[in-house]
DNA sequence: TACTATTGTGGAACATCGTTCTATTAAGGA
DNA sequence: TCCTTAATAGAACGATGTTCCACAATAGTA
């Protein structure tokens, strides 16, 4: 005897996966996410993830994709000096790893099994990097930092600030305002970059 | 029937799982390491990693540890000069997981799942954390850096090199020489250290 | 309102994973 | 030589991602 209880209407599934895709993601990190788990709190099935989205693959690059659209608009800031501009985009990024835990995880800080990014995700990745040459490329032309290559001080840029946002969300802190070393490192980095190269 | 072929001597069952271990996550990265595949290549049966170390977390910890012991080996640097010795750790910590690729992903790149390293680890970390806040301190005592709180930078400067070495060993660079790249992204770090508030 | 196509459901099944248990038997010291 | 030690093969368990299936609730149409 078969009893199919209830039935998610349609249009509510892909929302429902979603938003328990992110929370599961943001409470219980990248170990609490199985496709069981998702479909569970959900309150759907598990073949709705194959339905609806390409699998456990497909569900994660669609958070991924969202998260770098996200992350575009939080970081489309454009202030007069490019410089205020780059430490404004800084603290940006940072606030949007924390306050969107569940997107930072599946796009920079846990690589799950098997996850390649569609190219349509891949693009839009490069583009929010390639925001960031932009800033740096303005902060050259102005004069406010040292001659340098942009492409190649946008990669240490973000290395340095990926960096530290990385460690504070995977709490391998020692120092303990993590504010306050965050605005020093911006500090540091821009002190740098201004004068560097002598 | 029972067949049990041959038999690897006792002493060697460990120094032969080690080696696979390290080699399986250099070559084939975390996704490879499972208990079947390390036993395969060591030679050995499945159940060695039980018997002599506490399953695959037990064998990671080794790593792990032995990992920290020899990092702290590589920085164990003391030039005359406090902030070229800061610079020179800074290019051994890189070179450090550029050769210890299989180390470093356990260390600091990948999470394994339920891993958490044991006491004896920890301490290992913190100990080679240790030695950087002590490096700052001297380079604030001679002048060198501006007075800031040796603790606060330690975890700027582990956050900014780690940063660019987490994005070299993940392959995702946009900018051409690595190497130059990360001399750069030193300069920037030293300048902004010496010159930073005000 | 009645009918039909769509599609979400539960459940079984498969290979693989970490892990535990068992019985066998090779290795090494007495 | 014998006997203890310990490394082996293999089955088994639950959990994982994934696929297939039969069934029925939903939604649109006649």
């Amino acid at each position: 005897m078969r009893v199919v209880t209830t039935r998610t209407s349609s249009h509510l599934v892909e929302g429902a996966v979603r938003a328990a895709a992110l929370q599961i993601l943001t409470q219980d990190g990248p170990e609490g996410f199985t496709v069981r788990a998702v479909a569970q709190r959900a309150g759907v099935a598990p073949m709705a993830i194959y339905n609806h989205f390409h699998g456990k693959n497909g569900l994660i690059d669609r958070i991924f994709a969202e998260g770098f659209a996200d992350l575009h608009r939080a970081m489309d800031i454009d202030l007069d000096d490019p410089v205020d501009t780059l430490r404004a985009s800084g603290h940006a990024y940072r606030r949007f790893a924390l306050e969107h835990r569940g997107h930072y995880l599946v796009m920079f800080l846990h690589h799950f099994e098997g996850f390649e990014p569609s190219m349509e995700s891949a693009e839009l990745a490069a583009r929010a990097y390639g925001r960031l040459v932009d800033i740096i490329s303005r902060c050259v032309d102005t004069g406010a930092f040292e001659p340098l290559d942009p492409r190649r001080t946008a990669q240490l840029v973000w290395a340095m600030v990926h960096g530290y946002v990385a460690l504070e969300m995977n709490h391998q802190m020692f120092a303990d305002d993590a504010e306050k070393t965050f605005e020093q490192m911006l500090d540091t980095m821009m002190a740098g970059l201004a004068h560097s190269l002598r």
